[in-house]
RNA sequence: CGCGGGAUGGAGCAGUCCGGUAGCUCGUCAGGCUCAUAACCUGAAGGUCGUGUGGUUCAAAUCCCACUCCCGCAC
């Protein structure tokens, strides 16, 4: 199959690489350069180097929408056009531009988690499995039916990081598959059920200021959710620390919230946070016991 | 040339502003105490203070300059 994909982290990059492999892959669409890291050098996506390296033409457009543009799409004639992550909306002549239209591959379990951040959100909210979803786009935000889903189990140290890993090689997988029965003809669209809607918003910075007050198991799911970014912290002494490892406790005494216990167990509303592995603005990640050596963070203190 | 933090015995840090004996909490090694111990006591080893046979100075971890490597923010 002639194949235009279109996406552009990371998790892109395993179901771009897999259908080069299987089909011809006439272009790739993802967002352009933009200055990042540190020193802000323009740099290229990850789908962007990874179709350059494999010499396929790569565009970058700002926006789908002018004339110009939904016409050069449409003049790619391509079968099907495979999207993952991709970043930007597609107009409708888009979606009807080729035979089999556009597939997106979804990080969840549709319709749970429709929108900008379904890995994290699963993660966060404490589900207990989620999945890819390969799903006909429609002019709705993740709305269109649904062709086929491939479930993963998120577990105790489940991270977002993790997890981005383990669904792009599923979403791989996925579309593979997919695209094969689809030709096949044995694929049945199922349209989404109305019930369990829920909506994936963007992750927003300010989310990863921990919350004491919130049970422990919760508190830990959010920062499996939020990392690597932009991770999870707390303020002491007018110093920013990062939890980039803990794992919920049970906790006996009787303190107040935010409490720094034996052992830098954190007091929550229900049990307690051991933080495992923390780092302060401009260190490096260091042990819970590495930390304390050099940092003072009594028993006893309150956050 | 986006902003900022950092490099000090094996680990994590303080000291740098206001130059003047290299320090803290651990670890390691030896000995002691103990039924015993990751606990406690005593002692010891271990550092050209990131690099530059750079600059200033009577004297530089500290001030100035250049460079390398790490990290955070931003995105």
């Amino acid at each position: 199959m002639k194949i235009v994909f279109m996406g552009t982290p990371d998790f892109a990059v395993a179901p771009l690489a897999a259908l080069c492999e299987k089909h011809e892959v006439i272009a790739v669409y993802t967002q352009p350069p933009r200055p990042s890291g540190r020193g802000h050098h323009e740099t290229k996506s990850p789908v962007h180097q990874f179709a350059e390296q494999k010499g396929i033409p790569v565009y970058c457009p700002v926006s789908l929408k002018p004339e110009e543009e939904k016409q050069k799409f449409a003049d790619l004639k391509a079968d099907v056009a495979v999207v993952a992550a991709y970043g930007l909306l597609l107009p409708k002549v888009c979606l009807n531009a080729f035979p089999f239209g556009c597939l997106n591959i979804h990080g969840s379990l549709l319709p749970r988690w429709r929108g900008a951040a379904p890995i994290q959100r699963s993660i966060m909210a404490g589900d207990k499995k989620t999945g890819v979803t390969l799903m006909q786009m429609d002019v709705g935000m993740d709305t269109g039916d649904m062709l086929m889903t491939k479930e993963i189990d998120i577990t105790a140290t489940t991270t977002s990081e993790s997890l981005y890993a383990d669904m792009s090689k599923l979403g791989a997988d996925l579309v593979i598959e997919g695209l094969d029965l689809l030709v096949q003809g044995k694929l049945r669209p199922i349209k989404q059920p109305e019930e369990g809607v829920t909506h994936a918003d963007k992750i927003k910075k300010e989310e990863g200021l921990i919350d004491w007050n919130q049970d422990a198991w919760q508190i830990d799911c959010i920062r499996r959710g939020l990392f690597p970014w932009p991770g999870s912290w707390f303020f002491y002494q007018n110093e920013r620390i990062a939890v980039l490892d803990a794992e919920p406790v049970e906790l006996s005494e009787n303190v107040p919230v935010g409490t720094v216990c034996e052992g830098l167990v954190i007091a929550c509303k229900t049990g307690g946070l051991r933080l495992k592995v923390l780092r302060r603005d401009g260190k490096k990640a260091v042990s819970a016991d590495d930390f304390l050596r050099g940092f003072s963070l009594p028993v006893g203190t309150i956050l």
